[in-house]
DNA sequence: TTTTAACACGAAAACGTTTTCGTGACTTCC
DNA sequence: GGAAGTCACGAAAACGTTTTCGTGTTAAAA
């Protein structure tokens, strides 16, 4: 088929030289209006476009953001990426994806892959297996080459960079403490281990509500999940598992899970074993997904605000492109977006 | 900081020629021993890679493919897109998305944007907007210009191209069998308006069951959700319709719903009016997704296989794009992905 | 010693832009 | 009528590659 015009054969056919073409689309005072109006009027005919590689190859910008995460079919993330795509959209630039699939060499690839020139900057979280093994080096190698990197969610204290973050601390403790005024007694967490920054963070939001509360928490109410547990085919052994936590401990009554699957299936296994939520156990989640929006009860969660996350990620990174030339302002923010309960079916 | 390193900085430092590094490093017979020995070591010192951009513009092919969709917060589509992904990464290919966020201007905007030498090809799922004006210009151009389309799910009969599609009306023509032979004697239908192709479809595979198990449907059975509405904020809307569907027809025994929502809604307004699932009213949703799987009792649904369905749309673009020298071979083809009907609770 | 062949490298073009600078043809001014 | 200035355009460089072709040096063959 016919390929894309260029200024060249516009040049060809109009017997001008091509850089009259290209000051006369860009309406260039240095050019008559005849020509102006002849070339341009070609150009419409044509429906000219100037190819973006070759101007990312002169301007040596692509205006093209890349995003790595871990899984994309998630409800958090796929949030994320929409306020990403967004403001990225509004401000004229492109999204490529990359998937890690939580595997440490697969986020590797995925980076050097992209860092060649495809895009300006990076937006990232972290896959588990990175958590798992505290190798940082391909984030410092891209950064020093100039390329800047904004983490969201799974971040790592070490690297310098701009990061957007869930204050997973506060929004854990706000939960507990929502359980604890509402009169629960014997609150369980289900969480992850303590490798996954997120899950420990909300851990430790856990805690805290009870110290501040003169509770002592009772390790056998802590049920940390393995979560090499692939959740889609290993679902019963997650069920299984948190079944065995109520059983072992009869008199709880009030639950906190660090994401909205472990919530769900503790409101389950709860109404499995006879017991009525919110009446006998309570049950609050983290992560404001479809699960918890259309589980019945409806589940009472810690809404993230992803999409904020997103949309503020993209904000950061452009700022920093769009400020290059004053490159002096090594100054690295990170915003914390706050969370936000909402109390539906599980509490009283 | 230090930009990335280039062949013509190698060379300068190195006293020899652009060409000469080149050469060497792709281990030209050309270059002598010494030489090659020479620039390798340097450039593996430096983390030489060679600068897509550039290579882009030389080859002409940006080996990244651009996928446009309506939503990417969707269990559906965030699929397709890990499954173009994964093919993609695999061939070598980088993907780039964009949303259209079912809006027809910002589907031809997101084309446009893409069209101008970002990508070489396109996959995409189009939006409902789209479907509802019947302007597909922004297709033909595209095409014209040598860039292959693949349509993946929604697609439009009237352009010619290589699609990927769901057998909706054998999935639904299935699951309708299967609540007939569960001895369901009255099937109410939650679908959608009928310029939704799939909707469309999934209704006339319903309507077909019928005719050939003799039954003669009833148009008060049918209940048509304006999927203008939002799911998200106007969901006690959606609810209520679906509770008038099940008051103003006692009989019924049977729900086919054409996407998971639709399905636990009833499941929820059944429970709520007394009814148990699936011992007096059997539920059978469209869409694979996480609430089905998570739901209690879980939903019995019709699987999409959409993870296929992306690896398929990956490979059918990527097979074309690098057949593209034999450009005779304009063949379109469309593949029909079956469907799989996953039993679980909602059923008998 | 002369011719030929092999060897090792460099110059330059090409991909499609934008932009700086140069220049020939007019016009204006004194 | 000559100097100076304006106008309208073209040549060329640059972004970073790859590849074709040319060329000077050396070694082998005649």
């Amino acid at each position: 088929m016919k390929r894309k015009i260029t200024l060249k054969q516009i040049a060809q056919e109009l017997d001008v030289s091509i850089s009259t073409v290209s000051k006369a689309l860009r309406n260039s005072a240095e050019i008559s209006d005849d020509t102006k109006q002849k070339v341009q009027a070609f150009a419409k005919l044509y429906n000219y476009r100037p190819n973006n590689i070759a101007l990312s190859l002169k301007n040596r910008r692509t205006n093209t953001i890349g995003i790595i995460i871990p899984e994309i079919v998630h409800h958090f993330f796929s949030n994320v990426i929409s306020g990403v795509e967004h403001v990225a959209n509004k401000r004229g630039y492109n999204v490529i994806i990359g998937l890690s699939n939580e595997s440490f060499s697969k986020e590797v690839i995925n980076m050097e892959m992209l860092a060649n020139g495809s895009i300006d900057g990076f937006i990232l979280s972290i896959a588990k297996e990175t958590q798992k093994l505290q190798d940082y080096h391909h984030f410092n190698e891209t950064m020093s080459q100039g390329m800047p990197i904004v983490m969201f969610d799974r971040v790592v204290a070490e690297i310098n960079c701009d990061k957007v973050i869930v204050d997973d601390f506060n929004g854990a403790k706000k939960a507990v403490e929502k359980l604890i005024k509402n009169n629960c007694k014997s609150i369980a967490l289900i969480t992850t281990n303590d490798y996954v920054s997120v899950g420990k963070l909300r851990t430790q939001g856990y805690l805290e509500a009870f110290e501040e509360n003169g509770i002592t928490a009772e390790p056998k109410l802590i049920l940390k999940i393995d979560d090499t547990l692939d959740n889609e085919t290993q679902l019963d052994v997650l069920e299984n598992e948190i079944e065995q936590l109520f059983k072992s401990n009869k008199s709880i009554d009030g639950v906190f899970a660090v994401n909205e699957l472990y919530a769900l299936l503790a409101m389950k296994v709860a109404t499995k074993l006879g017991l009525e939520v919110p009446e006998d156990v309570q049950v609050i989640g983290f992560t404001d997904g479809v699960l918890s929006k259309h589980s019945t009860p409806r589940l009472t969660t810690v809404r993230q605000h992803a999409h904020r996350m997103g949309e503020m990620a993209a904000q950061l990174l452009i700022d920093k492109l769009e400020s290059e030339y004053d490159t002096i302002d090594e100054e690295f923010q990170t915003v914390v977006i706050p969370t936000e309960l909402i109390e539906r079916e599980s509490t009283k």
